[in-house]
DNA sequence: TTCATTAGGAACCAATTGGTACAAATCAAC
DNA sequence: GTTGATTTGTACCAATTGGTTCCTAATGAA
């Protein structure tokens, strides 16, 4: 009963993640949001309890559709080396300003809102493990065990990449120049030495 | 001639760099703002243009305070190795929270506003410049170049230990754990392998 | 066809936004 | 003390903020 939706609910997440991937919460105001959406605010509010409630939703649908594909993609590489396969974090096609929305809510709403904090937190693992699992998948699998605290725990390592990345995204934020940074993990890596 | 100013333009700065590096630029707005810097409306208006002039006064006094004071103990470290005195970076006090602010500029306004992405490049130019510096002093004078493209340049390294710290500020800003994360550069960066 | 239910849209709202106008206050120089 | 220049604080402003109300229209079940 009752009437449907006369829009399409991914259409709109899609809309709200990309504004607001793009300007951050507090820049993104109520009608370039409804615009982005493609809603009015009746329908708007009537989907979502408030903003905050869309920026929510947008970062769960970057969760499924950004972070998902990426650790897909890093699990399913069949490249040689860990390092070639952690490259796909950091070739990614870039659209100059946008970053990564991960940092960029972690950075703007991270100390305030609890909800999107949990939710960065929770993204920022699933990366960190699938990091991992291409670690261990070419040999790095904590053998370095019996050297004790000498080497670089798996943990460690995978963090390393994680935040390197983070750093990669914020420092493009300012489009000095993304390509002045050939990463080359390998060498981080150890993998050519 | 004429009535002097009755503040201590040091003790304003202080404030505005405070409230703009912990709630950033969006979220602080003119009242919050002028709480913190200890002035009126009038005598806001009078010394700076608008809030983007504070905004722009904050970084500044930043620059010359924080990234100053941090170029200058990179460049006084006597450590004993490079890892040791880069640790520094890592190493600085952490008001929970507050991050980096070059990080919570860059990404927040990056984009958008071109003075604010000029200084963030300053900026992490300078931490660049004196992580290199560090790197030299440390025998990692280029002494790679024999080797050809194999071994990680110089700037390389250093933008490598560059990004990592802000990837790491950028983290810490949830609150997850700071102390999950114990950097060791010196493993990064080779010297115990 | 009826009817309960919900979507959609426009008008409206109080509160807050950053910014301005201006008079009172305060000093140095004469 | 008077003058001239400048700071300071308050009152004020138009515009924008996120959010609500309310009515109409659309829909599918009975």
């Amino acid at each position: 009963m009752a009437r449907p939706r006369s829009f399409d609910m991914d259409t709109v997440l899609d809309g709200a993640m990309d504004i607001f991937w793009r300007q951050g919460y507090m820049a993104t105001n109520l009608p370039d949001l409804l615009g982005a959406m493609g809603l009015t605010r009746g329908s708007f509010y009537k989907a979502f309890a408030d903003k905050q409630g869309a920026y929510l939703a947008a970062l769960d649908r970057y969760d499924s559709q950004v972070v998902d594909r990426t650790v897909a993609a890093l699990q399913g590489c069949t490249g040689p080396t860990a390092g070639h396969c952690l490259g796909l974090l950091f070739a990614a096609p870039w659209d100059p300003g946008r970053g990564c929305f991960i940092c960029n809510a972690m950075v703007e709403l991270g100390p305030f809102e609890e909800d999107v904090a949990a939710r960065t937190n929770q993204m920022a693992a699933k990366l960190r493990d699938a990091i991992t699992q291409v670690l261990v998948r070419h040999g790095d699998g904590d053998g370095d065990d019996d050297a004790g605290d000498v080497a670089l725990a798996l943990q460690e390592k995978a963090d390393l990449i994680l935040h390197l990345y983070f750093g990669h995204q914020a420092m493009g934020k300012t489009a000095a120049g993304r390509d002045a940074w050939p990463i080359r993990l390998a060498h981080i890596l150890g993998e050519e030495r």
